[in-house]
DNA sequence: AACGGTACCAC
RNA sequence: GUUGUGGUACCGUU
């Protein structure tokens, strides 16, 4: 039994209510900022839970945000107010208590207790049983293309709490602000509602039903959809049949760039490749890629500061990708990411003894961009900075890491 | 054990 | 300025 009543509870909205303030996301388009909920809610708490149960509770418009995506192209957010973030965030942890138990073992994405992890062992474990080629699936602009009739008649097969339901449809059909204009939306569901993950693995759990029904091996992470065969043959099928199924009675739509007839060792599935007969996953190159990205810009950042604050922002970013990656069991990663770190260490101190920021803030004075001035210090640098630099290369033996406590990426466990 | 915070990754 | 779900790691308080 699914009751709105359970939604509003005081446990589950004060529950909804932290959860909401410990992500300290930014304010909604009417400003009410997180940390003016708990007075929010002391306020208006009962005026809202009373429209809510008459039925009478419109949500506010969503605001809009886009973000790149790492590949290209844009992601269009839709930020709720820190008000509707904690009722949808209220009916969120209800709909998951009831629906979870239901859905499939073998979907990992937006579920409690369940990790990419599993999703990837999941993979290596078909790639082992001989199940050597993938059938790569993604959805285009997935939650954008939500159909809100087939959710919602699926959720009514589920819940009797008409006001519930009724709630829920209002959550769906909220319109988008963009700079003042609301925007009306017939399709999709949020990206950025609370409510939005467990909406769509309701909508997805009929994948999975096909899937199972068809004794078809697969693994899934939200929209991204592997499924193993043993032939290509056998994977351009099952790609044309599930395409059909996606499309035609799913109503959503495939993105035909990410998917695909692959051998384990070309395919990416959450951010790994699979090597050899025992599927062993490593880091795909892109992953690595956008590591090193991020280290050139924090040392880029940290040229003119202390040697100790560069370190104190190099450290969670190198023990965070280490840790998801450590099932990767080539040293090699590893030990070409340490030479990086190493480098760039070179660089930075070579800056920090060679020229003050004043010297820096000169030359953008100059009208010098600071890439260009940077390399034109590399350029003439002379005698004196190539016996500094050897110098270096000797100075980061493995003690300059502990008196430093800068983490290093090779020490194991 | 609980609670609080930071960071990383996937989508 | 950037939201959300989920996982993981680290640090802190009693
Ligand atoms: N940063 C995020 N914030 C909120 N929701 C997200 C975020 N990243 C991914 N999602 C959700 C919404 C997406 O529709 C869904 C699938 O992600 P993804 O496949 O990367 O994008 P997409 O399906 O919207 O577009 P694309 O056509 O590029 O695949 O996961
Ligand atoms: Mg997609």
């Amino acid at each position: 039994m699914i009751t709105l009543e359970e939604v509003l509870s005081p446990e589950n909205m004060r529950e909804a209510c932290r959860r909401v303030m410990a992500n300290k996301g930014a304010a909604g388009g009417d400003g009410t900022t997180v940390r003016q909920l708990p007075a929010h809610f002391e306020r208006h708490g009962a005026s809202i839970c009373a429209h809510i149960r008459e039925g009478r509770y419109i949500p506010a418009a969503v605001r809009r945000v886009d973000i790149p995506k790492p590949n290209g192209g844009t992601r269009m957010l839709g930020i709720p107010t820190a008000q509707d973030r904690v009722i949808q965030q209220a009916i969120a942890q209800v709909l998951t208590e009831h629906f979870d138990p239901t859905f499939s073992e073998f979907s990992y994405g937006f579920r409690p207790g369940r990790s990419v992890r599993q999703a990837v062992e999941q993979a290596q474990r078909y790639i082992a049983e001989g199940y050597s080629c993938v059938v790569e699936m993604d959805l285009a602009k997935f939650f954008d293309t939500v159909n809100h009739d087939r959710l919602m008649s699926k959720l009514e097969k589920h819940i009797e709490d008409k006001m519930l339901l009724r709630l829920i449809r209002r959550y769906l059909r909220t319109g988008i602000m963009t700079e003042g204009m609301v925007q009306a939306r017939d399709e999709g569901t949020p990206q950025g509602s609370p409510l939005s993950p467990i909406l769509s693995l309701i909508v997805l759990d009929e994948l999975d039903k096909y899937l199972e029904k068809r004794g078809l091996r697969f693994t899934r992470y939200a929209d991204d959809n592997n499924v193993y065969v043993r032939s290509r043959r056998a994977g351009e099928r099952v790609l044309e049949n599930l395409i059909a199924f996606i499309e035609g009675t799913l109503k959503l739509r495939v993105n035909r760039g990410k998917s695909g007839v692959f051998r384990p060792n070309r395919a990416k599935f959450l951010g790994c490749t699979f090597v050899g007969t025992t599927g062993a996953p490593r880091a795909h190159p892109k992953s690595f890629g956008r590591l090193r990205d991020k280290l050139k810009d924090i040392f880029y950042c940290a040229r003119g500061t202390s040697l100790r604050a560069a370190i104190a922002r190099l450290n969670p970013v190198l023990r965070g990708w280490r840790q998801y990656f450590r099932r990767d069991e080539r040293k090699g990663v590893f030990e070409e990411l340490d030479i990086h770190i190493r480098r760039h260490l070179r660089k930075l101190i070579g800056i920090a003894w060679k020229n003050p920021r004043t010297r820096e803030r000169n030359l953008i004075r100059r009208g010098i961009a600071p890439e260009r001035a940077w390399k034109s210090s590399v350029n003439g640098r002379g005698a004196w900075w190539n016996s500094k630099a050897l110098h270096m290369r000797q100075a980061f033996d493995n003690s300059f890491f502990k008196r430093t406590g800068l983490f290093s990426v090779l020490e194991m466990q």
